[in-house]
DNA sequence: CTCCCGATTGTCT
DNA sequence: GACAATCGGGAGA
């Protein structure tokens, strides 16, 4: 991952001829319409403490009222009142009794959309990530299978419960170089944007309405992007 | 590789 | 009471 000392100008946002690329995604890069960042988001970095991930798959959630597979779909309540806040910040949620997934919220606060982010390429920290995937088992996992699949990724990067409504704009020192002081926990590095002829998109995994909407991106022929799967109601 | 199934609990109807 | 923005293991092709 390379990263670059920031200037003042990117502190605000505003690059200036000839300044470097800032270091990590201001607010205003999601507050935005869902459907809009979730493609770019894709190729761009999360970092959460020693594991960076390049994100290669990524899902759109709309707004309330619009979106009837969004958890926001029928108004706010205490486990997605995070994608009700302001844009930029981690919404966690447990699932099937067992895993946690991850999203970046959109849009400004008291609006609820927001990105779930589904699978990505470990490219720094992968003896860590490694470390969580197989913590108690005996299995084997490949390095392309660490963050194949939205809970997988939460595993890797070490997202739980207690990490939900966590800044990934938080403001302050971006001397947030490898070895000086001042790193944000979380936050998300520019990395390489995919070109457009490079990104496909197709309807969400799992979900159990709105199969129509192609609001889940991938980067084309990427390894580490999970395979998709249709809804499957489940039977007693 | 492709099905198929069970696990396990928070959340909302 | 139903079911979920999922995963890993096992059977079979």
């Amino acid at each position: 991952m390379t990263v670059t000392r920031p200037t003042p100008d990117d502190e605000r946002g505003e690059r200036g001829v000839g300044t470097p690329a800032p270091v990590r995604l201001t607010r205003d890069f999601f507050d935005r319409p869902a459907h809009q960042v979730a493609p770019d988001l894709l190729g761009r970095v999360l970092v959460h403490g020693p594991v960076a991930l390049r994100i290669t798959e990524t899902e759109a959630y709309g707004v309330p009222g619009e979106d009837p597979a969004s958890h926001t779909y029928r108004g706010r309540t205490a486990r997605n009142a995070v994608m009700f806040g302001p844009p930029g910040h981690l919404y966690v949620y447990f699932t099937y009794g067992m895993h946690f997934c991850a999203n970046l919220t959109c849009l400004p606060e008291g609006v609820g959309s927001g990105v779930l982010l589904r699978a990505g390429e470990v490219i720094s920290g992968a003896e860590r990530a490694l470390a969580r995937r197989t913590a108690g088992s005996a299995r084997v996992v490949k390095h392309h299978d660490l963050a194949k699949g939205p809970a997988r990724l939460a595993v890797a990067l070490g997202f739980t419960r207690e990490h939900n409504g966590l800044d990934a704009c938080a403001p302050g020192p971006l001397a947030g170089l490898p070895g000086l002081p001042g790193l944000p926990e979380l936050f998300v590095s520019p990395g390489e944007p995919v070109a457009p002829s490079s990104i496909r998109s197709g309807p969400r995994t799992g979900v159990s309405s709105a199969q129509e909407t192609p609001w889940r991106f991938w980067i084309d022929a990427d390894p580490t992007v999970s395979p998709h799967r249709a809804h499957v109601p489940r039977r007693r």
